[in-house]
DNA sequence: GATGAATGAGTGTTCATTCAT
DNA sequence: GATGAATGAACACTCATTCAT
């Protein structure tokens, strides 16, 4: 069922993530699916389609997953400890800053939102916008329970999530994605969350 | 003096900071120097050749301004109090960050080090490494001095320092340099540097 | 048939022998083949693939012939008088020397012996070894018939084959190939045998 | 005195000699030279200029080394015997065929006849004609002498030089000039001398 | 004598794309 | 679904040459 034109995209992420839209060619997309160019082009209106759909089935993937856990902000997290917090923590950095999908995707914003407008803000929906109201929403909703002290949500999110940030673009988003690479993010990332949790957790 | 030299370096530093590399084309830039290509090859020996000029200028001169911020340390750091850790930040801010030609190389990096494990390295140092180490020398020096809290300086680093880079991945980093944009950044910048100062100072 | 090929490398023969290879360049030989210049890339992978294919028919080719005339030696020459010597001659002459194609490749060789060792092999095999070889065993071969005396037959070889090989140099292999410089060559050629055999044949 | 003219000609020949006139650029014989490709002009009109004056000096150079060979035949070819013969013989190898300038210049007509009908005529003219006719006079005058047997001195000439030729065309004139190929040609052409001589020689 | 700077024409090659089969 | 064959435009780069200094 892993169709050519799956096996297209998965290749052409996998190429466009490493070296970026204008430095991968038809030519070698096709020599790793092992077609002609030719047959690209029943598949794909023009090189320019695969970026696209790659992108588009991107937002439709992280939208399912932001929704999913702003789900679980309203109904899983109605006991007031450091559990829900964390899980709601794990799960945003395994299943999107970690996932292997959206690492690659991640990749390939970070170059194209130089040449693109459009590009430009999905790149800075989903690596700022996105996360920042959510976990603004997410500390809101603890601050809502008394678990934590109250505060400004938004400011407790940017202390929360820019270290999560530094540290996915030192680790996750540069160079290989390698196993040590995600393990020293992982905890980083955890330890911060530690850290942080104690700190503002009410007593 | 050689102006040819270096309205190529300028202009192809414009044009790979907007585009990437692997985007612009020997004719592009030549068409903005107003020169023929084949003169082109009369200053540089390949398209490579421009690109490691540019970076390795780049290196000399942030090499120069780090140097320049970390004898500031040693020197006119005798006072302790806000005024030296506030001019070392709108420095680095200014000098640094929100620097036209560190600004367009930053760019550059970002997208090449996806091509280049060495483009990778020099991108890792100068927007992670050196600046994470100077300012947990920054902090290490205020409580050496008892202006600040006794306080593991590699962790202060990192608080002080995500915000900053996360801000400056947004706004300085993405899109167009905008005066717009440039305020944004310093606005977060200097109410971040303002109010973890307060948090962190003794007394 | 996949004409177009065939084409390129008819042509890409043509002008390479005339000129040499790398006065000749990928527009020449387009065209005259009358295709563009990017559809040669579909057919080679560069333009050094069509020198080689061109060569290595040749070695192809010459194999065959050089191996049809050294079975003749062992199955049709069993009656002892000059016409087996004379059809082995002329077999060579007109099959290998005044060959159009074995001509152009010569012509080859012999320009590009100079830029590559391993061109400079093949010219020396073909030009020099492989036919005093070949020649040493026809005389051996008809000295073991008493067919001639008793003779060195390298040096036999050497004494037949130089001059044919000096006048296939002088108008075979040298300005254009013209019907009269064919003849001129035959008939030396031919006259160069005659007297040699009488000289060495027994009785 | 070796002035920067003489060194352009020198190393043009070598370059010219090793990979053909097209193959070897302005940029490439400046570079040896380490003089600038615009220093060069000065010199010389243009490329063709190079050539052109390198094959003038050669054929300046051996008609000179031709007449100085003709006049020892009139005036100290006075003894009847093989010294005459071999210092002759000698002579015509050592400075001509194995003298590296004329060797240089033999392997740039052997690439440069196929592009003009000129250089095909100076190379018939100093490879084949002149050898050919400055022998058969030698014979002719040995045969005058009575030292040989009455005789086709042509044909003679053919006999003589047709082996020189091809050892020469194999050892000398293909691949690198080294002191081995040199000894292998000398062994050679001496040996055949000698058994040509002993063959035709009166008693 | 030599060079810095430039150039028009040309080099081999790659690009995304088309289209008949 | 896939491909063989083609193409115009662009690619980085080299060429021999010019000319003011």
């Amino acid at each position: 069922m892993s169709s050519t034109r799956d096996r297209i995209l998965e290749i052409a992420l996998d190429l466009f993530s490493q070296y970026g839209y204008s430095a991968v060619s038809i030519r070698d997309i096709c020599g790793y699916v092992n077609i002609k160019e030719s047959s690209l082009y029943y598949h794909f209106t023009n090189k320019q389609a695969i970026l696209d759909e790659i992108i588009n089935k991107f937002e439709a993937n992280a939208s399912l997953l932001m929704s999913r856990l702003e789900k679980s902000l309203s109904i899983s997290f109605d006991y007031s400890d450091f559990n829900s917090f964390e899980n709601v923590c794990v799960y945003f950095f395994e299943e999107y800053l970690m996932d292997d999908y959206c690492n690659k995707v991640m990749r390939l914003l970070i170059i194209e939102q130089f040449n693109n407008e459009e590009t430009r803000k999905i790149y800075d929906e989903w690596m700022f916008d996105k996360p920042l109201r959510f976990f603004a929403k997410v500390f809101f909703v603890l601050s809502d329970m008394d678990v934590i002290k109250n505060n400004d949500s938004a400011a407790l999110a940017v202390r929360f999530y820019s270290p999560i940030f530094m540290y996915a673009s030192r680790w996750l988003l540069s160079g290989e994605l390698t196993e040590e690479r995600k393990r020293l993010f992982q905890e980083c990332a955890y330890k911060h969350m530690n850290k942080l949790f104690i700190d503002i957790v009410r007593i």
